[in-house]
DNA sequence: AATCATACTAGTAATGATTACTAATTTCGA
DNA sequence: TCGAAATTAGTAATCATTACTAGTATGATT
């Protein structure tokens, strides 16, 4: 791996996304980021994004709304998608870990992992929903 | 639901969907169907792949890699994705149907689902590797 | 069979997230 | 301090997908 040295882009990106635990954007981490370095580029902050994720770092989550997040934590974790507003939280479960053990029995290739996520509404949209159904 | 007219095109493109198992996308669907309809759109393929998924009648499929891929199946099953080839396996597995209901227990929101697939190195691209360290 | 509203198509332009390129700047060991 | 190598800002390019638009096909009603 190539060696990397320091930049302060690189750590801003790495201090703000640790204080977030709603797994933002590149585009929302751009914009936060550029308040302390106004003339940051949003490829430095995708170009960072990507190698503090290859170093293992942060995450990237994909969940195929078409655009990636990034989670400060790379410790195993399940994520719930909310489909009304999009956002996407943490899950706390256990018990799934030998899913891939399971599959490999009858699977020729080599299973490393697997991405897992789960989608319907968060409790915001819910309150929401009754809200509005409350006040027509 | 809006109401649905007969198309060629559309036929078509289900047709071919369905004599195929490895998960096409929708450029592959286009050079396919533009055999028999040499003037099709790849806007009418993605048109039509996406109404024929909201009716279910096919499902679209998301491994996060930035190309969607569709099958004529909507029966539920677990995908395989190669990490190095890029293909997409059908999986036969069970005893996972549970997982949503054990999320459910502590958390506030409503799950509908989850989206899950796994990673690693087809059988084919194993053997590949092995051939090139043999001939070396 | 002719009419007509409406869905559908081909072709093309637009969008939006991400990556690539390039000249100038920063880092850090020698 | 010097210099090789990584990093940056700014911009252009890419790529999958969606949007738009004028013309065509469908199918129910006469």
């Amino acid at each position: 791996m190539k060696e990397l040295k320091y930049s302060r882009q690189r750590e801003a990106i790495k201090e703000f996304l640790a204080t977030r635990t709603d797994h933002p954007t590149a585009d929302i981490v751009y914009m936060n980021v550029r308040k302390e370095y106004p003339n940051i580029s949003l490829g430095t902050v995708y170009r960072n994004l990507t190698l503090l994720a290859d170093q293992g770092e942060i995450s990237r989550i994909r969940v195929g709304d078409g655009t990636d997040r990034f989670d400060p934590t790379t410790k195993e974790h399940f994520h719930f998608v909310c489909k009304n507003c999009g956002s996407v939280i943490d899950l706390d479960v256990d018990g799934m870990d030998d899913m891939a053990q399971q599959v490999s029995r009858n699977f020729s290739g080599s299973i490393d992992g697997h991405v897992t996520y789960f989608f319907g509404s968060c409790k915001n949209c819910i309150d929401m929903e009754a809200l509005q159904k409350c006040n027509s």
